[in-house]
DNA sequence: TGCTACCAAGCAAGCGCTTGCTTGACAAGC
DNA sequence: GCTTGTCAAGCAAGCGCTTGCTTGGTAGCA
């Protein structure tokens, strides 16, 4: 889905495919407006005109790092969501799975770019990526539907909602992979602080 | 404490703080390396040259933005922290004065700069920024640990406390002031999810 | 007379992006 | 087997413009 026709096929050498991902990592760590066109070129040994062989704009390069990452957690999520386990497992494979994206070595360039650069995108493109955040979103408000349903939590309201939003991609900030915590602890942890154990057996 | 020297009265025309102020909302807006020395001086009605009189460098500017965002919101919850009433009011009142920075006119621009372009600091001032913030989430930390001594909470760990934090700071992506709710609403419904009502009359 | 606060002009560097051209791989024609 | 044509992928150079910041000058007030 990131690339819009070409097979996303990783056995050549996808040089399409190493933009993104330069341009992932930069956009993440210096911000969109304080990387440069030469910044990305450099991480993958290119002349600083040749990137636009693979894209008109730098423009166009946020796009395709953002929707990258809403794919990537998107489906992540979605998984764990069909997992047919008991609502407090798929809450806490959810968590985990939102988390992974976020703070794994795996997608969390473009999973930080999507939080904190999308503003940068033009108004068509920020229209697309709101719309796939409203699914997203639906997801989890389904998953707090059912927690209350099963009397789990006291409040499934779209606050609730934004409240956890926040507390897990607030962890960009904080998270080191070289801290002592890990992070299926950190989901495990953010779960019980949601989840009214008194409640349960 | 935002200027070093100079006080901090409001009564002449004091062009240097219109000059944070516009700042502050160009950097909110904008992000800070998306912002010209241009916008902010046509912002305030100047020269483009004519800023430099007040501060020696754009990254002086924004550090004067974001020591403002500290001293204001470390201001505002250290007097609620110190109202004396019951864990539990003390912790609204905390949430409350947060939000309020964060989310109302007076400080809002001062404190997403300093939640989301702190980064752009040099070293120096950005270790300045982690000592005052080191000093602010303490205070916090002390909270928690009055709600657990209390029994309203189960978990006053530091995770606890990061959790918290970041559904806090995360209203600034989804908080309208046009919107159905108001600040001292969400405030207390914050307050709701994480004590633990069952254990109260 | 001296100081504060600013303007008008502009400099050097860096920006996103375009252009004309080269290179290596592969296939068709003879 | 050798030439010829085509194409993807990128290089080298640089264009027009913007950037943060500097400089010399000056109006207005004390």
């Amino acid at each position: 889905m990131a690339a819009s026709r070409s097979k996303a096929s990783a056995e050549e050498p996808n040089r399409r495919a190493d933009i993104v991902r330069a341009a992932g990592r930069l956009f993440h760590e210096k911000g969109y407006s304080a990387t440069t066109i030469r910044d990305i070129a450099g991480a993958v040994d290119m002349q600083s005109g040749s990137p636009f062989y693979h894209f008109k704009s730098k423009h166009d390069m946020l796009r395709a790092v953002v929707l990258e990452g809403m794919d990537t957690i998107n489906t992540a999520v979605a998984r764990a969501a069909t997992s047919g386990k008991s609502p407090r497992a798929t809450f806490e494979a959810m968590l985990r799975a939102h988390l992974d994206q976020l703070l794994g070595s795996a997608g969390r360039d473009f999973a930080a770019t999507l939080l904190h650069e999308s503003r940068h995108l033009d108004r068509e493109a920020q229209a697309e990526v709101v719309a796939l955040k409203d699914g997203y979103e639906a997801m989890w408000q389904q998953a707090l539907n059912d927690l209350k349903q099963a009397g789990l939590i006291a409040d499934d309201s779209p606050v609730a909602r934004l409240f956890l939003m926040g507390a897990l991609n607030w962890t960009v900030q904080w998270y080191r992979p070289d801290g002592s915590r890990s992070v299926a602890q950190i989901a495990r942890q953010f779960a019980r602080l949601l989840i009214d154990d008194t409640h349960r057996g």
